[in-house]
DNA sequence: CCTAAGCGGAAGCTCGGATTCCGGTTGGCT
DNA sequence: AGCCAACCGGAATCCGAGCTTCCGCTTAGG
């Protein structure tokens, strides 16, 4: 591989993840291109479709992920403010934003890249991990579970264009809402679970 | 106004603001037509565009809101607790879900709808009223405005499709989460605060 | 200096959706 | 009952955004 079609590859990846972060995972194959300053004859040569590019975006992006959480779980004095900070980082507009794009992919994307579908696992494994220390530490409800921290994420994440302006102009302003309403402190009976939901026989 | 005529008309504000609760406002209008029961040629002889059929509906939304603003402000125990009831009542997928579109369409719009905008303003005055209201009496956090309450809405209500599946399947269940973090006893620090954000010259 | 790898972006194609239009239908008045 | 203007349905047509290909030109690298 030539020296500047390794250098195009990158910039590819890059201008993709910045340009689907801000326009949702649709976006026309042309403004990565543009974005990324080349033809999008280049972009099709090293991608046959949109899938295969959001695949290499997302293997970087979950090693990213991955690796802050695991700092976060280190670093932080409690469970609970790691989990918070990890979520407000995580969904800073500025890094690559498909967690949703990537669990829509078929199955077959993902035939070659192994390794990927194991830091995957292995990412929402340390979040569980997370979550639940949390919520023996006391620090958050016990009626929210990690998938709801994952929904949460995409909620603001997946398709920023969509957002009305207002939380567009400040997605962390209702990030911290929402992370508040997971809190300990401000639980209040949420609906959806199974013990007390159940229809009456 | 033949009398079958009125009866499609109907029909149509009523289809049309089911398929865009639950497909947004960009659904093909032949979506509409069918299920209007309707065929399209009908739908463009009483709305020549999008606009004017968003419009319309906007007209029936925003009377119910404020109907429905009304009665929670009358009859909750508390404000707090008026508002979070209607703020789960508006968001209900069954109803028209519109806000956003309507905000942002183009003010020639409604040129011949005085009476809209005076409803429209008549209940965002209602709400502030209520936000304040719920502020004084202690239930809910202060450094949350009337516009956060919008924006709450409008995230969960405007483009269903695009949600993330897990919150699209669920949506009450984060909108509890989120009115928990707007309840008085949730507040930790909000970024965006003017006083505190300030540049520090 | 040579050549194969690599590049750009115009051209053509596809397809979803908007919009038109007219032959057939029907409400409602006489 | 009979008439006709209002109204209807939906096939046909139009349109443009975005995808994909393809080839003549450029350049890295030996």
């Amino acid at each position: 591989m030539r020296a500047d079609a390794r250098r195009n590859l990158d910039k590819i990846v890059e201008a993709a993840a910045a340009v689907m972060a801000e326009r949702g995972v649709g976006v026309p194959m042309e403004a990565i291109a543009r974005r990324a300053g080349v033809g999008v004859g280049t972009l099709y040569r090293r991608f046959p479709d949109r899938n295969a590019l959001i695949a290499a975006i997302g293997e970087h992006y979950v090693h990213s992920l991955a690796e802050a959480l695991r700092e976060a779980a280190e670093n932080a004095p409690d469970a609970w403010s790691g989990l918070r900070g990890f979520v407000l980082w995580a969904v800073n507009p500025g890094r690559a934003a498909l967690a949703t794009a990537l669990a829509e992919l078929p199955d077959e994307t993902f035939l070659d890249m192994a390794e990927f579908a194991v830091t995957r696992r292995r990412w929402l494994e340390g979040l569980d991990e997370l979550v639940r220390r949390a919520q023996a530490e006391g620090g958050m409800r016990a009626d929210v579970d990690t998938e709801d921290v994952v929904s949460l994420m995409n909620l603001f994440v997946c398709h920023p264009a969509d957002l009305p302006a207002h939380v567009a102009a400040q997605p962390v302003r209702f990030l911290h809402l929402m992370l508040d309403g997971m809190q300990a402190s401000a639980a209040t009976r949420l609906p959806g679970d199974p013990a007390e939901d159940a229809p009456r026989v």
